[in-house]
DNA sequence: CCATAAACCTACTTTGTCAATAGGAATATG
DNA sequence: CATATTCCTATTGACAAAGTAGGTTTATGG
């Protein structure tokens, strides 16, 4: 399984956050009696969200969470990437990564390579608007 | 990461024993030597193969593994599967898995069912034969 | 016929991640 | 100024990943 809860629950915490919020900020703990998550865990999800910039925060009794652009700008791919870390599906694909001592007679390297594109390219075609219900 | 060492090991064993299987059988020690691979650990990934039905073994001197059909018919997703168990993106789309009680409702179980099925079709479409050298 | 080379078997270890839980400190508001 | 919120640090229990260790069984080829 390569999705783990943090990143499937950043990704219902937006869409809630995106579908909730008129004009105000929308309190954690609404989120997540919605969405039937525990509030601790989700404050560590909402943290990473917090942190890459894809939420702005507003603390004290009114306050709460709030998207910072529009749904149509907020891509899946990009979500998932500040939850879960890169989605190459080895390790050798990993950006950064220096090029492995056998890459030039693997006989697997281009199969993930493929891999790793429809992947991305899956991903990256949708937006948090194509998620939300009214749209 | 979604592969994890079991699937790349036992993938690149298929391969180096289909390119070194003239007639007889190939030893696991010697594809641990090409290939890199610790032998002990090699033998717990071959056993999952043998048990799954993907070798046939002959044991003592002068045994090893040996292919049981011609590569062409050794698809890349069911090997993976063999080692990886299900390749679903999250835990609710895994086989036997009861409905989620939320499902009706969720706005992301599309966006998997999606994912998980660009990944089914990419691997499906390779066999062994397609990674093989001479192929 | 038997030393040898191979597969086969059971158990253990180490390291890290996942999915939380616990308890509070800082901050803004109505 | 009580209250509602975000923010912060630390801890836990379960599990899997990746390997290591040490042996037993089986067939062969010299």
């Amino acid at each position: 399984m390569m999705i783990s809860t943090k990143g499937r629950y950043a990704l219902r915490f937006l869409i809630d956050v995106a579908e909730h919020q008129k004009d105000g900020f929308v309190p954690l703990k609404d989120v997540a009696a919605r969405q039937e998550i525990s509030e601790k865990y989700l404050e560590i999800v909402v943290k990473e969200l917090v942190k890459g910039r894809l939420l702005d925060t507003l603390r004290g009794k009114g306050g709460g969470y709030r998207l910072n652009r529009p749904p149509e700008e907020y891509n899946v791919k990009a979500v998932i990437e500040q939850m879960e870390g890169p989605l190459a599906p080895v390790a050798c694909l990993e950006p950064g990564q220096e090029a492995c001592p056998r890459s030039k007679d693997c006989r697997t390297l281009s199969l993930w390579q493929g891999l790793d594109r429809v992947i991305s390219d899956y991903l990256a075609q949708f937006t948090l608007a194509d998620l939300m219900e009214e749209y």
